[in-house]
This record gives C-alpha cells, structure tokens and sequence, in this order.
DNA sequence: TCTGGGGTCCTAGGACCC
DNA sequence: TCTGGGGTCCTAGGACCC
C-alpha cells in the first residue's frame, strides 16, 4: 500500500478517499533524537543516542541510525553503547522538547479542534467534521505532514483509519516520515496477519502466555472464544483485546485530560544505605511534587510511597488521609511515616519515589498564594517540626536547606 | 545486557455497610 | 450458631505505554 518516493518518504500510492477513516493518528519521529539533531545537522549520518550520562541511564531516543544497530529506546545505555559504541551520546533538553511538542500540537489544532495530544510526540485526530473545509483525510494528513516539516524541520508519520486503535497502528507501520490509509472495509485484512504485540496492552508478558495458548497473530486472538480468551488473561483484558482485534474500538477523540495523580522518583546513581539521605530525598521529591500539584490547582487524597531495593524488588506503600493536601510538608509527613515503617537498618535503596493519588482540582489549602519563598518556607517549617518531634540535630538536611533558606532571605 | 521517569489500568483481598 | 450478597473504599503489586 506504501513505497516509497524521490525523497525516501513512504507514502501512500492512492490517495484513499474513506470518509469512515476520520481518525488520524500523528508520530513525530525519534522525536529527542530528531529535535537534537536540528541543532547538530553534522551528525545526521552518525548514530545518535539521547540519554545521560549516568551509569544507571536508559536510552530515551535514537535516531534511525543508531537503530540500525539494534539500540532502542529504554534500553540500558551500557547495553546500546556495546551494541554501537561509535553512537554519539547527547544529553536531553526537555524543555526544548516541550516547546516544539507545544508548536506541532498547535499546528493539529489549526486543522482541527478535536486534538487528543496522547504523549509529548504522539496525538489522534478527528478531522469528520473538517472536510468541507479542508478535504479527505487523506488531504488533511499529507497537509498536517507539510506542516510540520516546514514548520519545525522534524518529520512525523500520519495513520488514518476509522478508529485510534488501527490509526496508531498504521502510523507504526508507515515510520518513519510516512502515512497510512486503513479504510473501514480494508481494517479486518489489516489487523489479523499483525503479531499479537502489535495489540495495545500486550506487552511480553502476556505476549508469552498467549503464545503458549497458541495464539501468535492478532487473527488467532480473533477467532478465540471470548470466555477462552477472559480465562487466560482476565475478564477485562480478555474483552478489550478481543474487541480490538477485531478493529472495534468505541473510544473517541478527546482534547480534555484530567490528571489522576501526580508523582516524582529518582534512582541513586549508587545504592543508598543512609536513611537520612532517603528521608532527604523524600522531602526534596514531596516539595516538588506539592509544586507541581499547586501550579496545576490540584490536591490529592492517597500519599505512596515507592521504593526499589538493591536487588531491584519493588515495594508501594500508600495512605489515604481525609482532606487533600497539596503541601510538601503534610506530603513528606505521610511518606515519611510510610517510610519509617518499612525501614530496615542496612538495606540498600536503588530508587524512591513519591506520588499523590486521587487528584482532583481544589485548593489543597493554599492555591494561589504559594511561590519559590513559600516553597522554601515550608522546607524550612518542616524541619522545624521534625526537629521538634525528633530532636535537634537528628535531621541531617536541616543545616543544608536551612542555609540555603537563609541565604535567600538574607538576599532580601 | 541490567534495567529512567512520567503515567494509566487491572486484579485481588480485606474492611465495612446495608 | 452459622451464614447471604452487593457495593464501595482502601491497599499492594504488576503489566503496560511513551
């Protein structure tokens, strides 16, 4: 359905006119690598690997190059760098990441206003409502494509399709710099000769236990019984699975998002013993997530606690508390409690993390009226209270956050 | 080979209420 | 004395996605 054209983009042969494919799906292409290498045309022709420097790093990006070596994203860097060790590694830039996702959002919204942003690189579509005006969307596609590239210097693959299932699959298959018409009567051949992985939400966990069922494309999972199916893998998987396989998918395009929970973690670059250091990590990560919470005007209920043992092992401990908070203090109270509980002397911490569930608007007591001051004030108040429940001299980060506090003061 | 950080959703058990 | 069923909330863990 695809080749390719002078320029080395695939594209589709036919300009396929469904009005039922009214869904598009936009990918932007190794979208860190691609935004990176803008700044560094010379290394365009080198395999290229975003990520840091840190020995425990995983690969965020890499351009097409580099996957020609068999480095993907999330791979371990040390991994990536013995499969390719000629690959140029750049640190990431996010917030030069956000501003381009912010521009190339905006240029969907100009061809419509039903944009669903789905990632900082990825969003769906619906332009039914756009053809008078601006054609198939098959047109809308090759324009929104245009756009981009002209506009920003990256490029991106487009899906098209009757549903955001088959559209995101589409978009796959068309990567890089492509698109992909999937009419509604051409959906079915589409889908059933795919690998069950291609199915949204089967990763290689169940990929496995369905393989071991005998189950090795999306057409096999098709024709499974849905009893069958629910047996293996549960009763809401089992459903959802089923009716994508058969390209059935009733969800639509929504441009409003509410965030359900909000949450920070960090991995040591080498295991922590100290729990003075976790419980200074703590507060720093429940300060930036009460920021975080109060900037966007959300509170929270439930307070967890994650942490990653030397072994890798991974714990969750949360509490759910009556009125939602969106304080560092009461944040860092909360985990730290949790924290203090599970606490073992000698035990080797690999990461920690701290997320508020249960997010809705409100004012967590105090919206509005915090900035970087009071943040610092309240790192301070709770030292202070720390100090008084557990004595002077026992909370370790005092004469660091409080110098630091002071200071700022001082300035003032 | 050795595993980041941001999230969402599902399951399962237990508490509690009616 | 032994025993319901449904609904909701909470907690912990795990799979998955980008």
């Amino acid at each position: 359905m695809s080749k390719q054209d002078g320029r080395g983009r695939a594209v589709t042969l036919e300009p396929v006119d469904d009005p039922a494919a009214h869904i598009l799906h936009m990918d932007l292409d190794a979208f860190f690598a691609s935004v990176e290498l803008l700044d560094h045309p010379e290394l365009r022709d080198q395999p290229v690997v975003i990520g840091s420097r840190n020995p425990r790093s995983v690969v965020s990006a890499a351009n097409y190059v580099a996957r020609r070596y068999g480095v993907n994203s999330a791979m371990p860097m040390a991994v990536a760098l013995r499969r390719c060790p000629k690959a140029v590694v750049l640190e990431p830039h996010y917030d030069r990441y956000t501003k381009f996702s912010r521009q190339v959002m905006d240029i969907c919204r100009s061809l419509t206003p039903l944009v669903e942003p789905l990632s900082i690189d990825e969003a769906f579509l619906d332009v039914a409502g756009a053809r008078r005006l601006l054609g198939t969307p098959y047109e809308i596609a090759n324009e929104l494509r245009r756009r981009v590239f002209s506009e920003t210097g990256l490029t991106c693959s487009v899906g098209v399709a009757a549903t955001k299932f088959v559209a995101k699959l589409a978009s796959g298959r068309s990567k890089p710099d492509g698109m992909l018409v999937v009419p509604l009567a051409e959906t079915q051949s589409f889908l059933f000769p795919l690998p069950i992985t291609a199915l949204w939400g089967v990763g290689e966990k169940s990929a496995e236990k369905l393989r071991r069922m005998g189950l090795n494309t999306v057409g096999d999972l098709a024709s499974t019984p849905l009893p069958t199916l629910q047996g293996w893998i549960g009763d809401a998987s089992g459903a959802k699975l089923h009716e994508l396989a058969w390209g059935r998918d009733p969800r639509v395009v929504v441009t409003e998002h509410h965030e359900k929970s909000v949450g920070h973690e960090h991995t040591f670059g080498v295991d922590v013993t100290d729990p003075e250091a976790i419980r200074r990590e703590l507060l720093r990560l429940s300060g930036q997530v009460a920021v975080r919470l109060r900037h966007a005007g959300l509170a929270g209920r439930t307070v967890a606690l994650k942490l990653r043992f030397g072994d890798f092992t991974t714990i969750t401990r949360s509490k759910t508390i009556a009125e939602p908070t969106a304080t560092g203090r009461r944040i860092y109270e909360e985990v730290r409690e949790l924290y203090d509980a599970v606490s073992q002397p000698g035990q080797r911490i690999r990461l920690i993390g701290v997320r508020v569930e249960q997010v809705r608007e409100g004012d967590g007591g105090a919206a509005g009226l915090w900035d970087d001051d009071e943040d610092w004030r309240e790192a301070e108040q709770t030292l202070d209270a720390l100090e008084a429940r557990f004595g002077r001299g026992t909370v370790r980060p005092a004469a660091l956050l409080r110098s630091d506090v002071e200071k700022r003061h001082a300035d003032t």
